[in-house]
DNA sequence: ACCGGGATGTTCT
DNA sequence: GAACATCCCGGTG
């Protein structure tokens, strides 16, 4: 067992290709850890979906920084979702980690999560589920996840990612919408919806 | 099981 | 003023 964070150079390369390399990459947030199952890839000025498709704004300008940073935004007035920055300096490239099957900390997670999450799958099946599950808010935005110096780090726990991971269209976008760009661990009853 | 609507506030047009 | 990388609850079958 390695935990080993991921190196910089892991997310310096575009995310569609980082995407699904997440897959089985362990998420940690203070004591709470689960292992990634879902996650979608935003590629910038190509992607109509991206928040960073149409430059940099103050909201999205983490997208725009270096990789191995967390980019928090805030959604539909009430949802916190992270996206782990990819590429180069001024791609506004980012995976969006949208569930995981929790490894530590799943009674801060039911605390966390409320009523609603009666089951394990319900704890972090959705970006928004996720991050709440995980304590993290916008006060999270920004900070570098290959240091894990505010809490949040990725690691690599020896878990290859699946040899064949189940690749489809992204979920909840109007625009972009026909780019096939998410990918999820096949037959995990972790991931928000099949 | 599946579907429809409401919550709730930031961001950008 | 509209859209929004969502979730939860209450209806019906």
């Amino acid at each position: 067992m390695t935990y080993a964070p991921l190196p910089r150079e892991f997310y310096d390369r575009d995310s569609v290709v980082v995407a699904p390399e997440l897959l089985n990459k362990v998420l940690r947030s203070g004591g709470r850890a689960g292992r990634i199952v879902e996650v979608e890839a935003y590629r910038g000025s190509v992607d109509p979906g991206a928040h960073s498709y149409r430059g940099c704004t103050p909201r999205n300008a983490v997208m725009f920084g270096p990789p191995g940073h967390l980019y928090v935004y805030f959604t539909y007035g009430m949802h916190w979702c992270a996206n782990a920055v990819c590429g180069a300096v001024g791609e506004g490239l980012a995976v969006l980690l949208r569930a995981l099957e929790p490894l530590a900390g799943e009674d801060e997670m039911t605390a966390a999560r409320g009523p609603a999450a009666r089951r394990s799958t319900d704890l972090c099946s959705g970006p928004a589920k996720m991050a709440q599950a995980l304590g993290i808010t916008g006060n999270l935005n920004g900070t570098d996840i290959i240091s894990g110096a505010d809490g949040v780090v990725i690691v690599d726990d020896g878990t290859p990612p699946p040899a064949r991971p189940v690749q489809t269209t992204r979920v909840g976008l109007s625009a972009g919408a026909e780019h096939p760009w998410r990918w999820y661990v096949a037959g995990n009853p972790h991931v928000s919806r099949p």
